[in-house]
DNA sequence: GAGTGGTCTAGACCACCGG
DNA sequence: CGGTGGTCTAGACCACTCG
């Protein structure tokens, strides 16, 4: 593995271990502990800085960060789904729709997708604790993910578009928004008495730049959670 | 201002110019275009991947990626309020309480403040074309930011901050969750028919490390937007 | 003035991709 | 094989902080 990332994940044990406390050693001084240059030293620090963990303060110091709540010590940037989908947390899914489909106008013009582009459409309910909260409603291109099936459906596409066709993701663009809910929502989802559902819109790139994936994932509100960090 | 971020700007200006279309030139041709070195170069890039801008990819080059929607391709990660805020676009600050309080248990264990800590309490009411959509609820803690007022908090507190106080902001950590709307949503904004409010909660810390604000953004869910680019 | 983090240079080796 | 981006080194200068 690469180095900055060791020392990057030796440090976050050590802050967590409360070993470092308000500072970190000075970056020259971890040159010496880890025997590496700075460039280095700053690429771990930087990726403690984008979990945050830690800020840095020219002239001072890097400064470890006090009330780190564990929700946000897990990870950067997740939806409900993501940490689900993750820690595999007792998530039922059930495939309610898998096939082909071809881009009209209006779904072009919401995902980008080109009109006309042969799509691979699914709906996934996924349960907790028997109950429907979440509906993925996914767009693939068929031509760029190919030999997607209901089986890989009810697994997890990503696992079966990196390992199987060793493709690489390359960015996301996420928008949350609340809608109305729909009929569809009502029948997928056990939606209680609210009559909103928070909308996740995934716009998925490969490593070359081209939209593959678009996804809604429409969530009942009182099982929502979005976590960010963002750093100035 | 540093060079990686004229470069930044340059090619962010070139790629929106459709000067650049499918890849950019490869990182060695740019180091002989702007005459620095392979490192500045590549933290430009840096920039560009962390607006969604572009995509590397080993052994082939940087990609630029197609379908760059407007909204995304402003910025990076940002609430409507932030928008709103940013752009200055006829938004109306009301502020409908201010005062100085001290943190008792329950709001110690949700902000993260230390119980007994003197905190100045502010409700602010946003209004966009007349319609009160946002009430923010801020918590700041008394003796790091000393001095605010009213009328700081009628114009913008982070202004002060930053240009009266000259202090740095470290990092901002926010969650985002559904709730019912409770009496004073009611009272403060216009709900239509709606139950719910968007919940922002902010968790905003020194570039020392130190919490100085906890804040609750509530939106009426109509008008709230949240976007993100995510890289993987 | 000594120490800190922020920027930048010049150069190296590697893994990956394509012809 | 040559070209690409990914990692890493060794060293330099700067702005900032604090005693």
């Amino acid at each position: 593995m690469n180095k900055y990332y060791e020392i990057y994940e030796d440090l976050k044990a050590k802050i967590l271990n409360n070993e470092y406390r308000e500072l970190l050693p000075s970056e020259n001084q971890l040159t010496e502990i880890y025997g590496v240059t700075r460039n280095t030293i700053r690429r771990a620090i930087d990726l403690l800085a984008s979990d945050g963990f830690v800020v840095s303060k020219k002239g001072k110091g890097v400064f470890v960060l006090e009330n780190r709540s564990v929700e946000f010590a897990i990870s950067g940037l997740e939806s409900f789904r993501e940490v689900m989908i993750r820690t595999g947390e007792k998530f039922k899914t059930d495939v309610a729709e898998f096939g082909a489909m071809i881009a009209d106008e209006q779904l072009a013009k919401q995902s980008g997708f080109t009109p006309g582009t042969v799509l691979t459409h699914i709906k996934r309910v996924r349960s907790l604790q028997n109950e429907r909260i979440i509906l993925d409603v996914n767009y693939f291109v068929e031509q760029l993910i190919p030999g997607l099936t209901k089986e890989v459906a009810e697994q997890s596409i990503y696992t079966f578009i990196e390992q199987e066709l060793n493709i690489e993701i390359g960015i996301a663009k996420k928008s949350i928004v609340i809608e109305r809910a729909t009929e569809m929502d009502y029948q997928y989802l056990d939606m209680l008495d609210f009559d909103l559902v928070v909308v996740v819109h995934n716009f998925v790139y490969l490593q070359d730049g081209v939209l593959f994936e678009y996804t809604q994932s429409r969530h009942r509100p009182d099982r929502f959670i979005f976590t960010d960090i963002a750093r100035r």
